[in-house]
DNA sequence: GACGTGTATTTCACTTATTGAAACGTCCTT
DNA sequence: AAGGACGTTTCAATAAGTGAAATACACGTC
């Protein structure tokens, strides 16, 4: 099974993803950090900069261009949210045993959940995959409105339904909720101090959400490149990878 | 002036452009959409699924990966809103005289002035960039946090300041509002009708913004793929370019 | 069960298209 | 003036991408 990868292909993503994590970037620091001749560096920019994948600022510098705003907002909108909440999902049943919730706010000002992973609990909860709720009075809403709980979750006990609590953290891009990653549990089952614990594993994944890789590096040309290392992404390839 | 661009990587950003314009392809689809032949465009998304642009779901299509979403999200969060928006701020100035705002909601339940144009009127606003603006009472607020208005634009007249009207637009990519794009006019000379010819105009720019391609398409090689026409696209490239 | 169509995938010879060093022009700082 | 850094262009070497064809697989239909 060989492994076949057009390498200019590779190299022009790689370039692409260095000027969209460094926000701006030069010829040659670009060319620096990808370790590419500053000829192919311009040449793969210049490419990119065809395409609306990079713009050039002002004078010089290389930028982030609209297509990737464009592609990445119609992704985001798309139901990949769902195929990329997944594994945290899943994560968060395995390290709690209830169930796990990904929603995201609807066009009427209310919210819908897209996803869900079972508990392991006997008593736990029926899905609710594509019911909507309001955004009033729940976890979720709270989030998907407010934006950013001091601690990083939200508890609301006994809220739309009586008798469970729900544990809600925002996805936010940019300072934005655009999805709510949330997991419900009993009432009678949860103390405090427990809510609390399983409010930072929410929020923990909630954050990774969107700066987490997922699959790995392009094998062969990813080792040897600077990784704007991000604290949160390395905690969870550490604990769960 | 030679024309320098990268083949392999032009095809590769054309296909990772259908797959997320599509939502999801077959190989096969791409390769009919791109006219490529299959074992290019396998190749092609091959690399593309290396590098976490595209993954398949289930079994066998394409659908764009989460790279797409990480880097959209991150240049969405950035500034590169305001240089996107610019344009269309001088668009707006040049159609109505008064001056043009770009805000974004901000984490703490507000709204931020990012970029502005001023109007050509002698009386006109002050500069408002950089300054927060609550989101009750306001046109950009009610955009920022509703949604979708009916037509498309809100009026406000005499909100958060007297003698004046904003007119606000979202931006709402997947159907999430992430920016404003709004006109502030002194309420004394503007009318009903008016400040409704002007909503349209301030909804066609907000409305554009993350759909319009901006840079012209890569010359040599475009004129052969296939381009997925975007009406509002047209729309403003008649009018305006 | 045989056949046909539409896939996804692999192989391979052809040669096109990418590559990087070197050279050039410019704008800085020293 | 010299030195350095950057963006850009040129060009020969060859590494690398290309597409037709062959293979294998999955469904439907007859």
């Amino acid at each position: 099974m060989p492994e076949p990868s057009t390498r200019t292909v590779e190299r022009a993503l790689v370039l692409l993803g260095a000027v969209c994590d460094a926000g701006s970037l030069t010829l040659a620091d670009a060319a620096r950090v990808t370790e590419l001749s500053a000829s192919t560096a311009l040449r793969l920019l210049r490419t990119l900069e065809g395409t609306g994948f990079v713009r050039r600022d002002g004078l010089g510098s290389y930028r982030p261009g609209l297509r990737v705003v464009q592609l990445g907002a119609q992704a985001l909108g798309h139901e990949s949210l769902v195929s990329l909440a997944e594994p945290a999902l899943e994560r968060l049943v395995e390290m709690t045993g209830e169930s796990a919730y990904l929603s995201v706010p609807s066009h009427d000002g209310e919210g819908v959940y897209l996803a869900m992973r079972e508990g392991t609990h006997s008593v736990r909860h029926a899905s609710w995959v594509g019911r909507s709720l309001p955004l009033g009075g729940t976890a979720v809403g709270a989030v998907l409105r407010g934006g950013h709980p001091a601690e990083g979750f939200v508890v609301v006990r006994n809220g739309i339904e009586a008798d469970v609590t729900a544990i809600a953290s925002p996805v936010s891009p940019g300072g934005r909720a655009v999805a709510a990653i949330s997991v419900v549990v009993p009432s009678y089952r949860i103390t405090g101090a427990e809510a609390r614990r399983i409010g930072k594993l929410v929020a923990a994944e909630a954050a990774a959400l969107l700066t987490h890789t997922g699959s790995a590096e392009p094998g062969g040309s990813a080792e040897d490149l600077p990784v704007d290392a991000d604290p949160l992404q390395q905690d969870l390839t550490g604990e769960t990878a």
